[in-house]
RNA sequence: GGGCCGUUAGCUCAGUCGGUAGAGCACCGGACUUUUAAUCCGUUGGUCGUAGGUUCGACUCCUACACGGCCCA
C-alpha cells in the first residue's frame, strides 16, 4: 500500500534504497500522469495514500510503453519494480512490468480545482472520495467516533443489541414516522422514530445495560442539520440515574475528542470548545433567567405571564399547550443557540417529557438532562419512567394531543406498558445523535457532509434517454 | 412554506450594451529520459437547466417550472 510505503521508506536516501532494491507491487487508479518521450511519472492512489511510478520505456517489456500512453488518468493500473528516490527526492517506484486494471470510460473531475458543485459531492459520492482529502478523511474520523463509543461502552459492561427497525406503534420520540405495509400480514408497519422503547424492554428482561448504535427514520424536512434517516446511539443502564448518564457522557466526549482529534480543543465552524473542562450544568430555567436579563423567576413560573413574555418573541402559541411547553418554546428561541461551551441543560418540564421520571422533589420537572455544544443539541438523556400508571396516563395526554391535531405526539403503547406492569428497574437511558457528534468533530457545516449518501431529491427524467425510434422525425 | 444566489464543453469557470459562445484542465494527434497543476505545438468538443414570452434577433430581458446551495420559519 503506497501510505506504507511511505511509513517505511520514505525517510531512507536515494543510495540507501538503490542497495535495498526493495521489490515492491502496487495497484491503484492513476489520478496524474507527465509524459516526457521516453520517461513519465504518475501518481497512482490507493485507500491508503498516493504513490509515484516512475515509467521508464526502456525499463519495460517491449510494446507496453506505448499502450501506458493510451491509458487515462482515472485508469486503474497496478505496476511492480523496485523503490527508488527520484532526483527531486521522491519515493517512486521504478517499474518494471505494469498492467491496466480496470479501463475508466469517463474522465475524472478537473485535477487542480477538484470538485466545486456539492450537489455532485453527494451525488457521486465516489468521485468526491477519490478527489478529496478531506471527504476521505471525514468519513474515516466517522468510523472512528463510532469504533471508540462502541469500545468505550462493551469495555463497562454495555451489551450491543439490535431491536426492530419495523415497528407496529412508532414510538420513543417525537416525530412523525415514515409508514410501509407488510403485504402478509396485511398490516401497516412503521419505521422507527427511536429505539428506545425496544431496549427498556431488554431492560425489563434482565439486560441491564444495553445499548445500540443505528438507524432512526424521521418523515421530516431536510436540512444541514436534518436528513430523514440517521443515526442515533442509544444506551440504558439499571441502578443508575440521569447525573450518572451526565458524567459517563462526559468521560466519553472528552476521551473522543482526545482520541479523534488528538486534543481536547474541538474546532468548529470558527470557534473553540474546550472538552477538556468540566462541562457546565443548568436547569432549564436557570438558563433561561441567564440569557433573559429582562425574565423574572417569578414571571417564568405563571402561565399567563409565561405565555405574554412567549408572543411577545414571536413565538405562536397553541392553546393546549402548558407552561411546561411555554417555558421550552421560550428556551428553545432564546437559550439554545447560545449554549457555545459544553452545557448540560437539566430539569425538562414533565409536559415535554412524556418516558421520563418525575423529579421527586418538584414533580412539574423530569430528572432529564439535554446536552449542548455550538448551540447544537447532542444529545439528550434521563431517568427513566417505571410507573406503569404514570406512563399510561403520560401516553393518555399524547393521544389526546394527537387528536388535537399534534402529528408529532406519540401512540399509547400498551404492549409497553405491560412490560413495565412486569417491572423495570430504576433505570437511566440516554441517546446521542451520531452525525451531528460526526459534524462537530470533523468541523462540517452540513450533515449531508458526514453522510456518504445523504438524501437527495431525484434529478428529473430526461426526456432525451431514449431516442430509439419512438418518434419517427420525417427525413 | 418564504427570501437570496446558482445552473454555459466531461471538469473548473469567463461571456461587455441583446447581434448565432470562449479559456484552462481532461480527451485526440505530435515533440520531449527526472516530472510534481510538467512544458511546447495542433485538433476536437455546446439542446447555454426546462418550457413559454418580448424582440428583426435572446446565454443575455420577462414569466413559470425543475434541481441545488445558503438563510429564515
Amino acid at each position: 500500500m503506497a501510505g506504507e510505503l511511505h511509513a517505511e521508506y520514505g525517510e531512507k536516501s536515494k543510495e540507501e534504497l538503490d542497495e535495498l532494491r526493495v521489490r515492491v507491487c502496487v495497484a491503484g487508479r492513476m489520478m496524474t500522469r507527465r509524459v516526457m518521450g521516453k520517461l513519465s511519472f504518475a501518481h497512482v492512489q490507493d485507500m491508503s495514500g498516493q504513490i509515484q511510478f516512475y515509467v521508464g520505456r526502456d525499463n519495460l517489456p517491449e510494446g507496453l510503453y506505448g499502450n501506458f500512453k493510451k491509458w487515462d488518468i482515472g485508469d486503474i493500473i497496478g505496476g511492480e519494480g523496485v523503490l527508488v528516490k527520484t532526483d527531486k527526492g521522491e519515493l517512486s517506484v521504478k517499474l518494471e512490468s505494469l498492467r491496466l486494471l480496470t479501463k475508466a470510460l469517463r474522465p475524472l473531475p478537473e485535477k487542480y480545482h477538484g470538485i466545486q458543485d456539492q450537489e455532485t459531492r453527494y451525488r457521486q459520492r465516489y468521485l468526491d472520495l477519490i478527489m478529496s482529502d478531506s471527504a476521505r478523511s471525514t468519513f474515516r474520523t466517522r468510523s472512528r467516533i463510532v469504533h471508540y463509543i462502541r469500545d468505550f461502552l462493551v469495555a463497562r459492561g454495555y451489551l450491543e443489541v439490535e431491536t426492530p427497525m419495523m415497528q407496529v406503534i412508532p414510538g420513543g420520540a417525537a416525530a412523525r414516522p415514515f409508514t410501509t405495509y407488510h403485504n402478509a400480514l396485511d398490516m401497516p408497519l412503521f419505521l422507527r422514530i427511536a429505539p428506545e422503547l425496544y431496549l427498556k424492554r431488554l431492560v425489563v428482561g434482565g439486560f441491564e445495560k444495553v445499548f445500540e448504535i443505528n438507524r432512526n427514520f424521521r418523515n421530516e424536512g431536510l436540512s444541514t442539520r436534518h436528513n430523514p434517516e440517521f443515526t442515533m446511539l442509544e444506551f440504558y443502564q439499571a441502578y443508575a440515574v440521569y447525573t450518572d448518564l451526565m458524567d459517563i457522557t462526559e468521560e466519553m466526549l472528552r476521551g473522543l475528542a482526545q482520541d479523534v482529534l488528538g486534543t481536547t480543543l474541538v474546532q468548529y465552524q470558527g470557534d473553540q470548545y474546550d472538552f477538556g473542562k468540566p462541562f457546565a450544568r443548568m436547569t432549564v430555567k436557570e438558563s433561561i433567567l441567564h440569557f433573559n436579563a429582562d425574565i423574572s423567576a417569578a414571571q417564568l413560573e405563571s402561565p399567563d405571564s409565561a405565555r405574554q413574555i412567549a408572543q411577545r418573541l414571536g413565538i405562536t402559541l397553541k392553546d393546549n399547550w402548558g407552561l411546561g411547553k411555554v417555558q421550552i418554546e421560550i428556551f428553545e428561541k432564546t437559550v439554545e443557540h447560545r449554549l457555545k461551551d459544553p452545557t448540560f441543560i437539566t430539569a425538562y418540564p414533565t409536559e415535554v417529557s412524556p418516558l421520563a421520571r418525575r423529579n421527586d422533589l418538584d414533580h412539574f420537572v423530569t430528572d432529564r438532562f439535554e446536552f449542548f455544544v455550538g448551540g447544537r443539541e447532542i444529545a439528550n438523556g434521563f431517568s427513566e419512567l417505571n410507573d406503569a400508571e404514570d406512563q399510561a396516563e403520560r401516553f393518555r395526554q399524547q393521544v389526546v394531543d394527537k387528536d388535537a391535531g399534534d402529528e408529532e405526539a406519540m401512540f399509547f403503547d400498551e404492549d409497553y406498558i405491560v412490560a413495565l406492569e412486569h417491572g423495570m428497574p430504576p433505570t437511566a437511558g440516554e441517546g446521542i445523535g451520531i452525525d451531528r457528534l460526526v459534524m462537530l468533530l470533523t468541523d462540517s457545516a452540513s450533515i449531508r457532509d458526514v453522510l456518504l449518501f445523504p438524501h437527495m431529491r431525484p434529478v428529473a427524467e430526461r426526456q432525451t434517454e431514449s431516442k430509439d425510434g419512438d418518434i419517427a422525425e420525417p427525413g
